[in-house]
DNA sequence: TTCTAATATTGACGGATGTCAATATTTATG
DNA sequence: CATAAATATTGACATCCGTCAATATTAGAA
């Protein structure tokens, strides 16, 4: 079953639903930068934005780079707009609707 | 604080993150159909449904309208639109990305 | 090696959420 | 009015999740 397009979607919406998530999304997309520069922006425990940072690298959203002590995160552009065309295709109202594939599987189902 | 873009985009992903409702918006994206018509398509029970279209309701991404016993559910697309817009905003690396505001607001209060 | 800064992990807590069964409500029909 | 179909609401349950304090780990500096 083709569900995956809405679990794997569904999964990185997930992720940012948290607005402390979107923010640092919305900082690390314009430059790399370390956990510490983007605690300052923040108004959370050190261990929570480490936990936020997990999250985002897990699902893909997110790389990170070593430098001695410090982690720099960056975005990964090709996520966020692979994320994007998947949602125009689950949103548009034209023939490349993903809906189609749906309605066509249920009705072989029936 | 501004804090709001990150919290009401926060929302609308957070509504999009269940597999099912961005199936169901998938379904009413292409035409209008009444809850009986998308229970069809979905494996929940009519309660589950029920709670589903209210919330996508009550997020401003769906909206109904009542014919006879029937309920008839269609995409907003602008709010769509919007968010869509707001994303881009959040994820650009160019100049009218949002956290150059964050990291200015951030710099006054230091 | 010892100290310190940056980051990660663990464990716990409270609140939010998706699901269902059961029931209520609404509306057309006989 | 009585029945049936479509939809909404209520209450309960289990699970997930964001948060923090405390602790552990890593790596450079003294």
């Amino acid at each position: 079953m083709e569900n995956n397009i809405y679990i794997d979607t569904g999964k990185l919406f997930k992720v940012l639903s948290d607005p402390v998530r979107l923010q640092i999304v919305d900082l690390v997309s314009c430059k790399e930068m370390c956990a510490c520069e983007i605690l300052e922006y923040l108004s959370i425990t050190q261990s929570t934005l480490s936990h936020h940072m997990k999250v985002l690298k897990e699902c893909g959203l997110v790389s990170s780079r070593k430098d001695a002590t410090w982690m720099y995160y960056s975005l990964n552009a090709d996520v966020v707009g692979n994320l994007k065309s998947q949602f125009d295709k689950i949103t548009s109202d034209t023939s490349d609707c993903f809906c189609y594939t749906i309605k066509k599987e249920c009705k072989n189902i029936k």
